[in-house]
DNA sequence: TCTGGGGTCCTAGGACCC
DNA sequence: TCTGGGGTCCTAGGACCC
Protein backbone atom coordinates (compact mmCIF):
# COMPACT_ATOMS: atom_id res chain seq x y z
CA UNK A 1 0.00 0.00 0.00
CA UNK A 2 0.80 3.73 -0.55
CA UNK A 3 3.72 2.57 -3.18
CA UNK A 4 4.30 5.86 -5.00
CA UNK A 5 4.67 5.28 -8.91
CA UNK A 6 8.16 6.46 -9.60
CA UNK A 7 7.43 8.27 -12.66
CA UNK A 8 4.54 10.22 -11.85
CA UNK A 9 4.56 14.03 -10.33
CA UNK A 10 1.30 16.14 -10.01
CA UNK A 11 0.88 19.23 -8.89
CA UNK A 12 -2.60 21.10 -8.08
CA UNK A 13 -2.30 24.89 -8.02
CA UNK A 14 -5.41 26.69 -6.17
CA UNK A 15 -5.78 29.87 -6.02
CA UNK A 16 -6.60 30.70 -2.31
CA UNK A 17 -10.37 32.47 -1.55
CA UNK A 18 -9.79 33.48 -4.91
CA UNK A 19 -12.88 35.37 -5.82
CA UNK A 20 -11.88 37.48 -2.54
CA UNK A 21 -8.31 37.54 -3.37
CA UNK A 22 -9.54 39.15 -6.88
CA UNK A 23 -11.60 42.10 -5.16
CA UNK A 24 -8.44 42.46 -2.69
CA UNK A 25 -5.99 43.04 -5.81
CA UNK A 26 -7.71 46.01 -7.13
CA UNK A 27 -9.36 47.23 -3.56
CA UNK A 28 -6.25 47.70 -1.11
CA UNK A 29 -8.92 48.01 1.92
CA UNK A 30 -9.85 44.97 1.93
CA UNK A 31 -6.83 43.58 3.54
CA UNK A 32 -7.02 42.39 6.23
CA UNK A 33 -11.03 42.77 7.23
CA UNK A 34 -13.60 40.24 6.64
CA UNK A 35 -14.58 39.99 2.94
CA UNK A 36 -17.77 37.39 1.51
CA UNK A 37 -18.44 37.28 -1.83
CA UNK A 38 -21.85 36.19 -2.79
CA UNK A 39 -23.15 33.82 -5.11
CA UNK A 40 -25.47 35.10 -8.21
CA UNK A 41 -28.78 37.13 -7.32
CA UNK A 42 -26.62 37.75 -3.80
CA UNK A 43 -27.97 34.78 -2.46
CA UNK A 44 -25.58 33.00 -0.40
CA UNK A 45 -21.86 33.10 0.70
CA UNK A 46 -19.55 31.30 -1.97
CA UNK A 47 -16.23 32.79 -0.96
CA UNK A 48 -14.54 33.92 2.14
CA UNK A 49 -11.54 35.86 3.28
CA UNK A 50 -10.09 33.98 6.42
CA UNK A 51 -11.13 36.33 8.72
CA UNK A 52 -14.44 36.05 7.40
CA UNK A 53 -14.19 31.87 8.12
CA UNK A 54 -12.45 33.72 11.82
CA UNK A 55 -15.93 35.35 12.66
CA UNK A 56 -17.74 32.45 11.75
CA UNK A 57 -19.09 32.75 8.71
CA UNK A 58 -20.31 29.42 7.07
CA UNK A 59 -19.87 28.63 3.55
CA UNK A 60 -23.14 28.71 1.60
CA UNK A 61 -25.14 30.96 3.48
CA UNK A 62 -27.98 32.56 2.34
CA UNK A 63 -26.77 36.32 2.78
CA UNK A 64 -30.03 37.34 3.50
CA UNK A 65 -29.71 35.75 7.20
CA UNK A 66 -27.00 37.33 7.72
CA UNK A 67 -27.34 41.21 7.21
CA UNK A 68 -27.21 42.06 10.88
CA UNK A 69 -24.32 39.92 11.61
CA UNK A 70 -21.95 41.39 8.48
CA UNK A 71 -22.98 44.91 9.91
CA UNK A 72 -22.15 43.92 13.52
CA UNK A 73 -18.59 42.13 12.26
CA UNK A 74 -18.01 45.12 9.55
CA UNK A 75 -17.64 42.07 7.08
CA UNK A 76 -17.39 43.68 3.61
CA UNK A 77 -20.04 41.99 1.05
CA UNK A 78 -19.66 41.49 -2.46
CA UNK A 79 -21.60 40.80 -5.35
CA UNK A 80 -20.00 38.38 -7.31
CA UNK A 81 -18.26 39.87 -10.62
CA UNK A 82 -17.18 37.37 -12.69
CA UNK A 83 -15.80 39.07 -16.29
CA UNK A 84 -13.41 40.06 -12.93
CA UNK A 85 -12.75 36.70 -11.63
CA UNK A 86 -12.69 34.98 -14.94
CA UNK A 87 -10.12 37.84 -16.47
CA UNK A 88 -7.77 37.15 -13.46
CA UNK A 89 -8.17 33.60 -14.01
CA UNK A 90 -6.99 33.64 -17.15
CA UNK A 91 -3.79 35.48 -16.20
CA UNK A 92 -3.04 32.81 -13.35
CA UNK A 93 -3.75 29.88 -15.90
CA UNK A 94 -1.26 31.61 -18.30
CA UNK A 95 1.14 31.55 -15.94
CA UNK A 96 0.70 28.13 -14.74
CA UNK A 97 0.83 26.77 -17.90
CA UNK A 98 3.86 28.01 -19.23
CA UNK A 99 5.63 26.58 -15.60
CA UNK A 100 5.27 22.77 -16.81
CA UNK A 101 5.02 20.71 -19.78
CA UNK A 102 1.32 19.88 -19.31
CA UNK A 103 -1.19 21.00 -17.34
CA UNK A 104 -5.16 21.00 -16.90
CA UNK A 105 -6.88 23.69 -16.20
CA UNK A 106 -9.58 21.52 -13.49
CA UNK A 107 -11.89 24.95 -12.29
CA UNK A 108 -11.72 28.74 -12.52
CA UNK A 109 -9.25 28.37 -9.75
CA UNK A 110 -7.20 25.46 -9.51
CA UNK A 111 -4.70 23.98 -12.18
CA UNK A 112 -3.25 20.47 -11.92
CA UNK A 113 0.61 20.40 -13.20
CA UNK A 114 2.45 17.41 -14.41
CA UNK A 115 5.90 18.29 -12.75
CA UNK A 116 7.75 14.99 -13.57
CA UNK A 117 10.99 14.70 -14.94
CA UNK A 118 11.52 18.71 -13.66
CA UNK A 119 15.37 20.01 -13.52
CA UNK A 120 15.16 21.88 -9.86
CA UNK A 121 13.52 20.41 -6.86
CA UNK A 122 9.77 19.91 -6.76
CA UNK A 123 9.99 22.90 -3.51
CA UNK A 124 12.26 25.10 -5.24
CA UNK A 125 10.27 25.23 -8.31
CA UNK A 126 6.86 25.22 -6.47
CA UNK A 127 8.13 28.30 -4.34
CA UNK A 128 9.39 29.84 -7.06
CA UNK A 129 6.06 29.49 -9.35
CA UNK A 130 4.14 30.52 -6.38
CA UNK A 131 6.16 33.93 -6.12
CA UNK A 132 6.01 34.80 -9.55
CA UNK A 133 2.13 34.31 -9.77
CA UNK A 134 1.39 36.23 -6.65
CA UNK A 135 4.24 39.28 -8.18
CA UNK A 136 2.59 39.16 -11.69
CA UNK A 137 -1.14 38.94 -10.48
CA UNK A 138 -1.81 39.68 -6.90
CA UNK A 139 -3.14 36.21 -6.21
CA UNK A 140 -1.82 34.04 -3.70
CA UNK A 141 -1.89 30.61 -4.38
CA UNK A 142 -1.21 26.26 -2.41
CA UNK A 143 0.47 23.89 -4.16
CA UNK A 144 -0.15 20.48 -3.18
CA UNK A 145 2.30 17.52 -4.71
CA UNK A 146 1.77 13.94 -5.00
CA UNK A 147 1.99 10.63 -7.00
CA UNK A 148 -2.00 10.79 -7.89
CA UNK A 149 -4.43 13.79 -8.38
CA UNK A 150 -5.87 12.67 -5.36
CA UNK A 151 -2.76 13.04 -3.51
CA UNK A 152 -1.66 16.09 -4.84
CA UNK A 153 -5.28 17.25 -3.46
CA UNK A 154 -4.78 16.13 -0.11
CA UNK A 155 -1.72 18.06 -0.10
CA UNK A 156 -2.79 21.07 -1.58
CA UNK A 157 -5.19 20.80 1.71
CA UNK A 158 -2.29 20.63 4.26
CA UNK A 159 -0.24 23.22 1.96
CA UNK A 160 -3.18 25.96 2.82
CA UNK A 161 -4.06 24.54 5.98
CA UNK A 162 -0.53 25.14 7.91
CA UNK A 163 1.30 28.41 7.73
CA UNK A 164 4.36 26.70 8.40
CA UNK A 165 4.55 24.43 5.04
CA UNK A 166 4.58 28.15 3.16
CA UNK A 167 2.07 27.65 0.62
CA UNK A 168 3.50 24.25 -0.74
CA UNK A 169 3.70 20.50 0.41
CA UNK A 170 5.21 17.79 -1.18
CA UNK A 171 3.26 13.67 -0.44
CA UNK A 172 5.89 12.59 -2.96
CA UNK A 173 7.65 9.48 -0.91
CA UNK A 174 6.52 10.91 2.41
CA UNK A 175 7.71 8.83 5.12
CA UNK A 176 4.08 9.33 7.47
CA UNK A 177 1.99 9.10 4.53
CA UNK A 178 0.08 6.41 6.42
CA UNK A 179 -0.48 8.82 9.43
CA UNK A 180 -1.57 11.62 6.99
CA UNK A 181 -4.20 9.41 5.59
CA UNK A 182 -5.20 8.65 9.11
CA UNK A 183 -6.01 11.89 10.47
CA UNK A 184 -7.73 13.18 7.09
CA UNK A 185 -11.71 12.13 7.09
CA UNK A 186 -12.64 11.00 4.43
CA UNK A 187 -15.15 13.59 3.70
CA UNK A 188 -12.38 15.60 2.71
CA UNK A 189 -11.36 12.78 0.01
CA UNK A 190 -11.58 14.46 -3.62
CA UNK A 191 -14.62 12.28 -5.00
CA UNK A 192 -16.33 11.41 -1.45
CA UNK A 193 -19.33 13.33 -1.31
CA UNK A 194 -21.82 13.85 1.34
CA UNK A 195 -23.89 10.67 0.56
CA UNK A 196 -20.77 8.43 0.33
CA UNK A 197 -19.50 9.30 3.74
CA UNK A 198 -23.19 8.92 5.47
CA UNK A 199 -23.10 5.36 3.95
CA UNK A 200 -18.72 4.44 4.97
CA UNK A 201 -19.58 5.84 8.25
CA UNK A 202 -21.89 3.15 8.22
CA UNK A 203 -19.49 0.67 7.58
CA UNK A 204 -17.42 2.42 10.14
CA UNK A 205 -15.46 4.10 7.63
CA UNK A 206 -14.37 7.52 8.69
CA UNK A 207 -10.57 8.25 7.74
CA UNK A 208 -8.94 8.55 4.47
CA UNK A 209 -6.69 5.31 5.23
CA UNK A 210 -10.02 3.50 6.41
CA UNK A 211 -11.34 4.14 2.95
CA UNK A 212 -7.72 3.27 1.00
CA UNK A 213 -7.75 -0.27 3.01
CA UNK A 214 -11.07 -1.47 1.64
CA UNK A 215 -11.55 -4.72 -0.50
CA UNK A 216 -11.48 -3.61 -4.17
CA UNK A 217 -14.39 -5.60 -4.55
CA UNK A 218 -16.04 -4.09 -1.25
CA UNK A 219 -15.28 -1.14 -3.50
CA UNK A 220 -16.79 -1.72 -7.03
CA UNK A 221 -19.87 -3.13 -5.47
CA UNK A 222 -21.04 -0.27 -2.59
CA UNK A 223 -19.25 2.74 -4.84
CA UNK A 224 -18.85 1.85 -8.17
CA UNK A 225 -15.85 2.14 -10.85
CA UNK A 226 -14.76 5.33 -9.54
CA UNK A 227 -14.85 4.60 -5.54
CA UNK A 228 -12.16 2.09 -6.54
CA UNK A 229 -10.34 4.38 -8.37
CA UNK A 230 -9.95 6.92 -5.43
CA UNK A 231 -8.90 4.18 -3.15
CA UNK A 232 -6.37 2.86 -5.66
CA UNK A 233 -4.82 6.97 -6.13
CA UNK A 234 -4.80 6.89 -2.33
CA UNK A 235 -2.53 3.68 -2.71
CA UNK A 236 -0.82 5.78 -4.83
CA UNK A 237 -1.31 4.41 -8.17
CA UNK A 238 -2.55 6.67 -10.52
CA UNK A 239 -6.18 6.24 -12.28
CA UNK A 240 -7.17 9.47 -12.97
CA UNK A 241 -4.74 11.45 -15.74
CA UNK A 242 -4.44 15.05 -16.88
CA UNK A 243 -6.62 16.44 -19.26
CA UNK A 244 -4.60 17.94 -21.84
CA UNK A 245 -7.17 19.38 -23.76
CA UNK A 246 -10.36 19.55 -22.33
CA UNK A 247 -13.32 18.16 -24.81
CA UNK A 248 -15.75 20.27 -25.41
CA UNK A 249 -19.37 20.48 -23.52
CA UNK A 250 -21.55 17.49 -23.96
CA UNK A 251 -24.42 19.84 -22.57
CA UNK A 252 -25.02 23.68 -22.15
CA UNK A 253 -27.02 24.91 -19.65
CA UNK A 254 -28.24 28.57 -18.93
CA UNK A 255 -30.55 29.22 -15.78
CA UNK A 256 -30.78 32.20 -13.28
CA UNK A 257 -33.12 32.91 -10.53
CA UNK A 258 -35.31 36.12 -11.10
CA UNK A 259 -34.00 39.19 -8.99
CA UNK A 260 -37.98 39.16 -8.09
CA UNK A 261 -40.73 36.83 -8.69
CA UNK A 262 -42.30 36.80 -11.97
CA UNK A 263 -45.52 35.61 -13.44
CA UNK A 264 -46.24 37.47 -16.73
CA UNK A 265 -45.82 35.34 -20.25
CA UNK A 266 -44.12 38.01 -21.56
CA UNK A 267 -41.15 37.97 -19.01
CA UNK A 268 -40.65 34.61 -18.98
CA UNK A 269 -40.67 34.07 -23.12
CA UNK A 270 -37.70 37.55 -22.23
CA UNK A 271 -36.00 35.67 -20.20
CA UNK A 272 -35.63 32.01 -22.02
CA UNK A 273 -34.80 33.78 -25.35
CA UNK A 274 -31.91 35.73 -22.93
CA UNK A 275 -30.40 32.22 -21.82
CA UNK A 276 -30.91 30.95 -24.57
CA UNK A 277 -28.91 33.70 -26.51
CA UNK A 278 -26.23 33.34 -23.72
CA UNK A 279 -26.10 28.91 -24.22
CA UNK A 280 -26.02 29.36 -28.07
CA UNK A 281 -23.06 31.61 -27.28
CA UNK A 282 -21.05 29.59 -25.47
CA UNK A 283 -22.33 26.65 -28.44
CA UNK A 284 -20.91 29.03 -31.12
CA UNK A 285 -17.40 29.37 -28.85
CA UNK A 286 -16.48 25.82 -29.09
CA UNK A 287 -17.59 25.48 -32.67
CA UNK A 288 -20.61 23.17 -32.09
CA UNK A 289 -24.32 22.82 -32.67
CA UNK A 290 -27.07 21.50 -30.82
CA UNK A 291 -30.10 19.36 -31.56
CA UNK A 292 -31.76 19.34 -28.35
CA UNK A 293 -33.09 21.91 -26.52
CA UNK A 294 -35.15 21.74 -23.35
CA UNK A 295 -37.07 24.61 -20.87
CA UNK A 296 -36.97 24.12 -17.26
CA UNK A 297 -39.38 26.57 -14.84
CA UNK A 298 -39.90 26.59 -11.18
CA UNK A 299 -41.68 28.86 -8.28
CA UNK A 300 -39.42 29.51 -5.00
CA UNK A 301 -39.73 26.20 -2.99
CA UNK A 302 -38.61 27.97 0.34
CA UNK A 303 -41.71 29.99 0.26
CA UNK A 304 -44.79 28.72 1.60
CA UNK A 305 -46.74 28.87 -1.40
CA UNK A 306 -48.06 27.62 -4.49
CA UNK A 307 -45.45 25.51 -6.04
CA UNK A 308 -45.68 24.56 -9.41
CA UNK A 309 -42.22 23.20 -11.69
CA UNK A 310 -42.21 22.08 -14.95
CA UNK A 311 -39.93 21.19 -17.88
CA UNK A 312 -40.05 19.93 -21.08
CA UNK A 313 -37.69 19.15 -24.39
CA UNK A 314 -37.93 18.74 -28.14
CA UNK A 315 -35.45 17.17 -30.55
CA UNK A 316 -34.78 19.51 -33.47
CA UNK A 317 -34.11 18.09 -37.11
CA UNK A 318 -31.30 19.11 -37.51
CA UNK A 319 -28.47 20.34 -35.11
CA UNK A 320 -28.14 24.28 -35.16
CA UNK A 321 -25.98 27.15 -33.36
CA UNK A 322 -28.29 29.99 -34.73
CA UNK A 323 -29.88 31.53 -31.98
CA UNK A 324 -33.23 32.58 -33.57
CA UNK A 325 -34.08 29.07 -34.36
CA UNK A 326 -33.00 28.53 -30.65
CA UNK A 327 -35.07 30.88 -29.22
CA UNK A 328 -38.24 29.78 -31.37
CA UNK A 329 -38.05 26.09 -30.54
CA UNK A 330 -37.78 27.51 -26.69
CA UNK A 331 -40.84 29.24 -26.78
CA UNK A 332 -42.67 26.67 -27.77
CA UNK A 333 -41.56 24.67 -25.25
CA UNK A 334 -42.22 27.70 -22.53
CA UNK A 335 -45.76 27.76 -23.97
CA UNK A 336 -46.20 23.98 -23.97
CA UNK A 337 -45.60 24.44 -19.86
CA UNK A 338 -46.03 27.75 -18.66
CA UNK A 339 -49.59 28.56 -16.38
CA UNK A 340 -50.54 31.74 -15.67
CA UNK A 341 -51.41 32.60 -11.93
CA UNK A 342 -47.59 31.27 -10.42
CA UNK A 343 -44.86 33.32 -8.95
CA UNK A 344 -41.79 31.83 -10.89
CA UNK A 345 -38.07 32.20 -9.19
CA UNK A 346 -36.45 30.65 -11.46
CA UNK A 347 -36.24 29.60 -15.47
CA UNK A 348 -33.40 27.93 -17.42
CA UNK A 349 -32.64 26.24 -20.93
CA UNK A 350 -30.51 23.19 -21.53
CA UNK A 351 -28.76 22.46 -24.59
CA UNK A 352 -27.91 18.64 -25.76
CA UNK A 353 -27.26 16.51 -28.57
CA UNK A 354 -24.39 18.75 -29.15
CA UNK A 355 -21.51 17.93 -32.04
CA UNK A 356 -19.18 19.70 -33.51
CA UNK A 357 -20.66 21.98 -36.76
CA UNK A 358 -17.85 21.41 -38.71
CA UNK A 359 -19.44 17.09 -39.11
CA UNK A 360 -22.97 17.35 -37.66
CA UNK A 361 -25.33 15.58 -38.90
CA UNK A 362 -27.60 16.59 -41.86
CA UNK A 363 -31.58 15.79 -42.27
CA UNK A 364 -32.53 13.87 -45.37
CA UNK A 365 -35.95 15.25 -45.30
CA UNK A 366 -34.74 18.20 -44.02
CA UNK A 367 -32.50 19.93 -45.10
CA UNK A 368 -31.30 23.28 -43.51
CA UNK A 369 -32.49 26.18 -45.39
CA UNK A 370 -30.45 27.76 -48.21
CA UNK A 371 -29.62 30.77 -46.02
CA UNK A 372 -27.66 28.38 -43.60
CA UNK A 373 -24.35 30.86 -44.78
CA UNK A 374 -25.86 34.02 -44.30
CA UNK A 375 -27.15 33.00 -40.21
CA UNK A 376 -23.63 31.83 -40.01
CA UNK A 377 -22.33 35.03 -41.42
CA UNK A 378 -24.56 36.88 -38.97
CA UNK A 379 -23.82 34.91 -35.62
CA UNK A 380 -19.97 35.19 -36.30
CA UNK A 381 -20.84 39.04 -36.77
CA UNK A 382 -22.86 38.94 -33.42
CA UNK A 383 -19.82 37.26 -31.48
CA UNK A 384 -17.48 39.75 -32.80
CA UNK A 385 -19.25 42.65 -31.71
CA UNK A 386 -20.11 41.23 -28.10
CA UNK A 387 -17.03 40.13 -27.60
CA UNK A 388 -15.23 43.26 -28.34
CA UNK A 389 -17.66 45.60 -26.56
CA UNK A 390 -19.03 43.80 -24.12
CA UNK A 391 -21.35 40.95 -23.78
CA UNK A 392 -24.96 42.93 -24.73
CA UNK A 393 -23.81 45.28 -26.63
CA UNK A 394 -26.22 43.44 -29.52
CA UNK A 395 -28.80 41.29 -28.32
CA UNK A 396 -32.33 40.08 -30.04
CA UNK A 397 -35.18 42.00 -29.25
CA UNK A 398 -36.99 38.99 -27.97
CA UNK A 399 -34.69 39.26 -25.10
CA UNK A 400 -36.12 42.38 -23.44
CA UNK A 401 -35.27 45.76 -23.00
CA UNK A 402 -35.65 46.26 -19.26
CA UNK A 403 -35.23 42.90 -17.69
CA UNK A 404 -36.86 43.58 -14.80
CA UNK A 405 -36.46 39.91 -13.86
CA UNK A 406 -33.01 39.99 -14.19
CA UNK A 407 -30.75 39.07 -11.26
CA UNK A 408 -30.06 41.61 -8.08
CA UNK A 409 -26.20 42.35 -7.81
CA UNK A 410 -26.54 45.22 -5.44
CA UNK A 411 -22.67 44.88 -3.93
CA UNK A 412 -20.53 44.51 -7.71
CA UNK A 413 -17.31 45.34 -7.46
CA UNK A 414 -16.00 47.46 -10.49
CA UNK A 415 -15.33 45.36 -13.85
CA UNK A 416 -11.89 46.47 -13.24
CA UNK A 417 -9.93 44.83 -16.22
CA UNK A 418 -12.30 44.20 -18.65
CA UNK A 419 -14.61 47.41 -19.39
CA UNK A 420 -12.60 50.76 -20.22
CA UNK A 421 -14.89 53.01 -18.28
CA UNK A 422 -14.15 51.39 -15.24
CA UNK A 423 -10.87 50.68 -14.84
CA UNK A 424 -8.87 51.82 -11.75
CA UNK A 425 -7.43 55.11 -11.60
CA UNK A 426 -4.15 56.10 -10.14
CA UNK A 427 -3.63 59.23 -8.30
C1' DT B 1 -38.24 41.23 0.40
C1' DC B 2 -34.04 37.74 0.28
C1' DT B 3 -31.56 30.47 -0.20
C1' DG B 4 -26.30 30.06 -7.07
C1' DG B 5 -24.95 28.09 -11.45
C1' DG B 6 -22.73 24.80 -14.53
C1' DG B 7 -20.89 20.70 -15.48
C1' DT B 8 -19.43 15.19 -15.61
C1' DC B 9 -19.81 10.25 -14.96
C1' DC B 10 -22.05 5.94 -13.56
C1' DT B 11 -25.83 2.69 -13.06
C1' DA B 12 -30.31 0.60 -13.26
C1' DG B 13 -34.02 -0.42 -15.82
C1' DG B 14 -37.02 -0.31 -19.82
C1' DA B 15 -37.59 -0.87 -24.85
C1' DC B 16 -36.37 -3.33 -28.47
C1' DC B 17 -34.11 -6.79 -31.35
C1' DC B 18 -32.78 -11.50 -32.74
C1' DT C 1 -49.37 -27.42 -20.05
C1' DC C 2 -45.34 -24.71 -21.58
C1' DT C 3 -43.16 -18.79 -21.36
C1' DG C 4 -35.00 -18.17 -22.94
C1' DG C 5 -31.19 -15.63 -23.18
C1' DG C 6 -28.41 -12.14 -24.56
C1' DG C 7 -27.25 -7.94 -26.65
C1' DT C 8 -27.73 -2.71 -27.55
C1' DC C 9 -29.48 1.72 -26.89
C1' DC C 10 -31.65 5.25 -24.35
C1' DT C 11 -33.16 7.78 -20.32
C1' DA C 12 -33.76 9.12 -15.61
C1' DG C 13 -31.78 9.64 -11.49
C1' DG C 14 -28.00 9.64 -8.25
C1' DA C 15 -23.60 11.30 -6.93
C1' DC C 16 -19.92 14.16 -7.33
C1' DC C 17 -17.11 18.37 -8.48
C1' DC C 18 -16.05 23.62 -8.32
Amino acid sequence: MNRPHPTRCYALADCNNFYVSCERVFDPSLKGVPVVVLSNNDGCVIARSPEAKAVGVQMGEPAFKREGFFRRHSVRVFSSNYALYGDMSQRVMSILGESAPRSEIYSIDEAFLDLAGLPDSTETHCQTLRQKVFRWTGIPISIGVGPTKTLAKIANRIAKKYAKFDGVFDLTNHPRMNDILAWLPVADVWGIGRRSVNKLGRHGVKTALDFARLPDDWLKKKMTVTGLMTAMELRGIPCFELELAPPSSKSLLCSRSFGRPVSSRTEMLESVAAYVSRAAEKLRGQGSVASWVKVFILTNPHKMELQYANARAMTLSVGTDHTPTLIKAAHSLLNDIYKPGYNYKKAGVMLAGIEPKATRQLSLLNLPPNTDDRDTTLMTCLDRINDRFGRSTLQYAATGLGRPWSMRQLRKSPRYTTAWHELPRVG
